[in-house]
DNA sequence: CTGTTAGCGCTTTCAG
DNA sequence: CTGAAAGCGCTAACAG
């Protein structure tokens, strides 16, 4: 298996270096029937470019980073997804980072991104937002970065977002409206945009109903199965079980449902619950899960045209925060 | 932001590019003061190596890539987060590759990787097993291939599998034990693999058992959700339907799920199922389903260590296969 | 329209 | 122990 490359393809066509290039690039300084005789060899020889070559000359990857917190998630997965999606007609390559909720992982991705290996990144975060030189470095190095989802306010780019306040406003008003009086809210506590956007919608929806939230009922949960397993636990067993439950991560929202079969709770008899979520087995649970579905899909491709926009056309990114809806799905049993 | 290289190291330290490349990988005839002085001043001007010139310099790309036919399901998530894991360990990139059941994707992706962007390549095939130009093309590039869950017999190299005949087999006649004669088999079907394996299984279960197979009753999935829909509902509407369902893909059983909620049918009353899955909800589903779950973390895990051995230790891909075991999960509803 | 040439940033002989 | 220099494969001035 003798090197195909450029140089190999020049000599056999007894042409230079730079006029094989040129033909395979599609110069307009290349005559048409050059072009041909280039194009034909190479194919036969199924010739293909070194991509390393190739980006260490012109400084430019052809690649784009995906850094997310986790993956195991149909949130996540719909987003790649429709990441994906938009790289593949634009000839571009994907690269995922997996933090796993990791902020130092983060960090560390970014600071390695600095080498020139992705001309952009896609990012959801797992830090905080106060946490956030390892962007403003990636950007100072031009590397583009688009948020999605769990955005960060400070940095000024394309932010690709839904609408979390409203969403958990209303989501906790439907609850409200089914007759809870005493809801607990589980969800990732962090400074990030969404947790904070959610946890206000939740609190401003209590307020506004003249409901007083009982401070335990404000739940940490870490993503660990077996950690928030006990957490949630000791929540629906202590003195203080809510009626209502909002679960604004996905995650939350299934452990409650083990927790319940485990200690023999009903739902909604015992607790209503609602929940952000991209489950496609939502409506065949038991009971069905009523959910607030964020348009995971598009939001990827969202996140990926914004940023292929900045790396095509470098029409400069702005500091833009586009806001897709997200869909309140009401599910009741049908028994 | 001048730019930070090798060169600009070296001219700051007085000293050669080449003492410098030395000192940062660490090589033996550097002297250890030396090194201390390049390694500081590398880590206060936060250098970090162009992967490009390094790549095109050593033929080696750190990168590995992962083809798989889809991504927003469970077993291919966790199995890209095994896969992850390994590869962050090795101070590996990863490239996400994703065919859409689409072999011609899969062929044109291939071709594309002779080019030396990655070392080596994770796959579960999407096309059939007699169309393997593309893999031995690779494998020719000496760009070595490892297969998981939908493997290619054809091809000498390591192959990460499950118990996909037996499990089958066995999943089969856990529905005849529960009483059904009258069982359907929903799989995508082609010539992979695991079609034929789990097909096998199927089918020798019931001829054990002396049950006729109804031709009507093996269904082929596309995976197109609308498209599965209308088959399925088919299948449970017509004068043959049946008691039992073997879904060899998770897709297939939750179409049945819906469709039955749609048709007002009732699971385990009008039929019983059992699916190939790794849903985590599969225990929480009205009725609960039971299951044939495939490690799938421990099968990336294990694929990428399979390719990683042979692409740090050059210890020659082998033609292994290695069965990891499905577990059979019953669950029945607590009703 | 085509060729010559100088690198991109790094690794690695080969000399000292 | 350190330096000079060649070159990975490709692109893009600059010449003709």
């Amino acid at each position: 298996m003798e090197e195909v490359n450029i140089k190999s393809l020049a000599k056999k066509l007894n042409l230079s270096i730079s006029t094989v290039s040129r033909a395979l690039s599609d110069s307009y300084e290349i005559g048409a029937e050059t072009k041909q005789r280039v194009r034909q060899l190479a194919k036969e020889l199924n010739y293909q470019p070194n991509p390393f070559a190739s980006s260490l000359r012109k400084r430019k990857s052809n690649t784009i980073a995906v850094i997310i917190p986790e993956i195991a998630n149909n949130f996540f997965t719909l987003v790649i997804k429709g990441i994906e999606d938009i790289a593949q007609a634009q000839e571009y390559h994907v690269l995922i980072y997996i933090t796993h909720e990791n902020s130092a992982r983060e960090i560390a991705y970014c600071n390695h991104l600095l080498n020139g290996r992705v001309d952009g990144v896609l990012m959801s975060m797992s830090g905080e937002m106060d946490d956030i030189d390892h962007i403003n470095s990636l950007i100072e190095h031009h590397v583009p970065v688009v948020f999605f989802d769990r955005i960060c306010e400070q940095i000024s780019t394309v932010k690709i977002i839904t609408d979390d306040y409203e969403s958990a406003f209303t989501g906790t008003e439907h609850l409200i409206a089914k007759g809870c009086r005493s809801i607990a809210y589980l969800g990732i506590l962090k400074t990030h945009s969404i947790s904070k956007n959610r946890l206000h919608g939740y609190q401003d929806a209590m307020k506004k109903n003249n409901i007083a939230i009982d401070k335990q009922h404000i739940v940490s949960c870490s993503g660990d199965i077996d950690q928030d397993y006990q957490v949630i636990k000791a929540l629906l067993t202590s003195a203080h079980r809510p009626t209502g439950i909002f679960a604004a991560v996905e995650h939350a929202a299934l452990v409650c449902y083990e927790v319940a079969a485990d200690l023999g709770l009903k739902i909604p008899q015992d607790f209503k619950i609602i929940s952000f979520s991209n489950l496609r087995t939502a409506s065949l649970l038991n009971p069905p899960l009523s959910t607030i579905t964020q348009p995971a899909y598009h939001i990827g491709q969202e996140a990926a045209k914004a940023l292929f926009g900045e790396l095509k056309n470098r029409n400069g990114i702005e500091n833009t925060k586009i806001t897709l809806r997200s869909s309140l799905i009401e599910r009741e049993s049908t028994a």
